[in-house]
DNA sequence: TTAATAATGTCAGCCATATTGACGTATTTG
DNA sequence: CAAATACGTCAATATGGCTGACATTATTAA
């Protein structure tokens, strides 16, 4: 046992050493969500390689696939990039035909953005692994310790950035009180 | 109420629609996750820019300030990336005044690192902004529960990579038994 | 003791992704 | 019609990754 290596030796070694120590969460949160993120985002980084992509062209694809319609100037304000950023990853995927634009309904300046079929499937691809690492992490969390980590994560988002967050990523917003 | 703005909103609204709706727990932490990250990372960024450091500085500065004596080896271990990438930032804060070498006393090939006083101030400068991010977002939650949130995120690293975080993030491999 | 290996540094070049600033075009709106 | 908006694009620049090659010093093995 040299090692920590799964959940339950975590939480044990934790609480072993949980005397009135209250800052050390704290630095722990910050160590730990360094060392996730960094495992989290290499997996479709290496699967992206041979495309001669890279995370920008994932993220799109991601934000995309999750949001198809999306606005270019939505998907500025998600990846917080200059157009002159977005516009070179996009006009590849456009190009190869994984995305698809077509002129808004209500206003036609707009390009709103669709992945086509191919899209998709790379998309799928890209990000399976990243499914698989939360579904793993996950697995044996109960639904209110899920609760706790999602509003965890929701509460470290800047809270003016927090309802577009809450609208792109949950699709929450405006609960109109449907039921 | 047309936006969900703190915790307890975010969790009456899911709770409000979990009816059998399994993977969209797996959904929302891979959008939030994206969200927290991208802002818990803006912190830093914006104070190095006037110092001309980058994000890659930063992460230098902080594992060393939280390992003193980190040898170049682990950092590259650490950060994942090559010797000629940590090469130049570690030049330039070297250069700089920021970080002091030592030569190692079991083996003197090794570059051992520390910060120096300056460095130390810089470093707190930067991540200030991101305690209090953490601190914010953990204010309200109780012990147990913050131990599931640390144990999402350890369960989120690589297995292979979990004993490298627990020993340079946690400081708690080998816990041989004391107490 | 010599030879191999290890820890680190460095030079040179390349690539991906980001920036700012300026300008152009189509479309909507006041 | 004029102004503002949504989007695209050209150009220049910076950062931070990468690969490959080679050098230095110190340790370890033959």
């Amino acid at each position: 046992m040299a090692d920590i290596i799964n959940a339950v030796e975590f939480a044990e070694s934790r609480s072993a050493s949980s005397d009135g120590d209250e800052g050390r969460d704290v630095t722990d949160v910050m160590e730990l969500l360094f060392f996730s993120y960094r495992d989290f985002v290499s997996d479709p980084d290496e699967i992206s390689a041979p495309y001669g992509f890279g995370r920008a062209h994932h993220r799109v694809l991601h934000f995309v696939n999750f949001n198809p319609g999306l606005t270019v100037a939505d998907l500025l304000d998600i990846l917080q990039v200059t157009k002159q950023s977005l516009g070179r990853v996009l006009k590849e995927l456009v190009d190869l035909g994984f995305i698809e634009q077509k002129p808004g309904l209500r206003d036609r300046r707009q390009r709103l953005l669709f992945l086509t079929p191919s899209g998709k499937a790379l998309n799928s691809k890209l990000e399976s692994p990243q499914y698989r690492r939360i579904r793993r992490a996950l697995e044996d969390v109960s639904p209110e310790n899920r609760a706790t980590i999602l509003s965890f994560l929701f509460n470290m988002i800047d809270s003016e950035h927090r309802p577009t967050a809450a609208r792109v990523a949950l699709k929450q917003d405006m609960p109109e009180k449907k039921r």
